[in-house]
DNA sequence: CGGAACTGTTTTAAGCCTATAATATCTGGC
DNA sequence: GCCAGATATTATAGGCTTAAAACAGTTCCG
């Protein structure tokens, strides 16, 4: 047993390794998928992410999405989508039309080319990420799994508190 | 038990639920420090990185880092370096030198004002990791800890294999 | 009905990031 | 001593990100 000053001390130095080695997995990660998906299909991680919201929409009969629920989905800012759409729609893999009941919003849909692209890549990425944690047995996925459930409630919570 | 087949189906999903868990917390977090960083000290977490690392160097009694070990160090590349060192230099928070020997290197040092900048920002950023995964036991930080250990030696390990 | 408040989107300014190309400097073998 | 290759850094082009401001369209209350 501990003091609680000592207590205390531990925990917040406890925090901070548990949050470098977690922004080091995440870097490393991230890095490799997006340099793999530039490299082999000409495409950056957020239009990726894009694409792959718009389909996850879609396989709930969600026919296509507006700027601000994407923006949600994505959890960027709502004036960052602007551009990235924009390109995509340049590319067309996307489509965009402004909602006749409402003109002020826009609908990002899902082209055929875009849906063809995606399902290339969907497979790739998922081998990718395989390869790049399967070094953990089923037992510490799950057991990751689970604390990283945790965490994310722990910064909610915490994110909560903070922003009323 | 479950047949090879379906194992290693199931052992992709893990993987990537893991991985979207981990993106998850490491994005709330890293978001939540940006955006302190920015209002409370109007200060970038790529500049506060630099400041960090160079105050570690300098208690390893390093005096000073090139642009090269920086980035490195940073895992950025190299040429994203030079107009935020550019920055940190204008505020007068770090200075560039330099070296004699060979003319090719800039010697990156903090400056007095940075390193006093930087001894108010440390305690507020480890108060904030703190605040923010502190809902976790001691006990789920070491589980944690040791699986993130186990989870980077994993992408390593991949990433070796594939860029020899 | 008419404006005030609200919502959805785009624009703007500042900064970050990568990869690639260019520049400058060093070093080692001849 | 000289030049080819290696090394350190900067420049450039394309894209992402945020916050804040500007617009445009809608809603609702008096």
């Amino acid at each position: 047993m501990t003091t609680p000053e000592r207590g205390a001390a531990e925990d917040a130095h406890a925090s901070l390794r548990t949050w470098l080695r977690l922004l080091a997995c995440s870097s490393l990660v991230e890095r490799e998928v997006r340099s793999r998906l530039r490299e082999q299909f000409a495409v950056t991680l957020p239009q990726f992410d894009v694409l792959a919201q718009l389909d996850a929409a879609a396989r709930d009969s969600v026919q296509g999405l507006t700027m601000s629920e994407l923006s949600r989905r994505l959890m960027v800012t709502n004036g960052n989508l602007t551009s990235l759409v924009e390109r995509l729609v340049g590319e067309k893999l996307v489509s965009r039309a402004s909602l006749p009941t409402d003109r002020r919003t826009q609908i990002v849909r899902l082209t055929a080319a875009g849906k063809r692209t995606l399902d290339r890549m969907t497979p790739a990425h998922e081998r990718w990420i395989e390869e790049l944690l399967g070094g953990l047995s089923a037992a510490d996925h799950r057991a990751m799994h689970h604390l990283l459930g945790a965490l994310r409630d722990s910064i909610r919570t915490s994110l909560s508190r903070e922003m009323p």
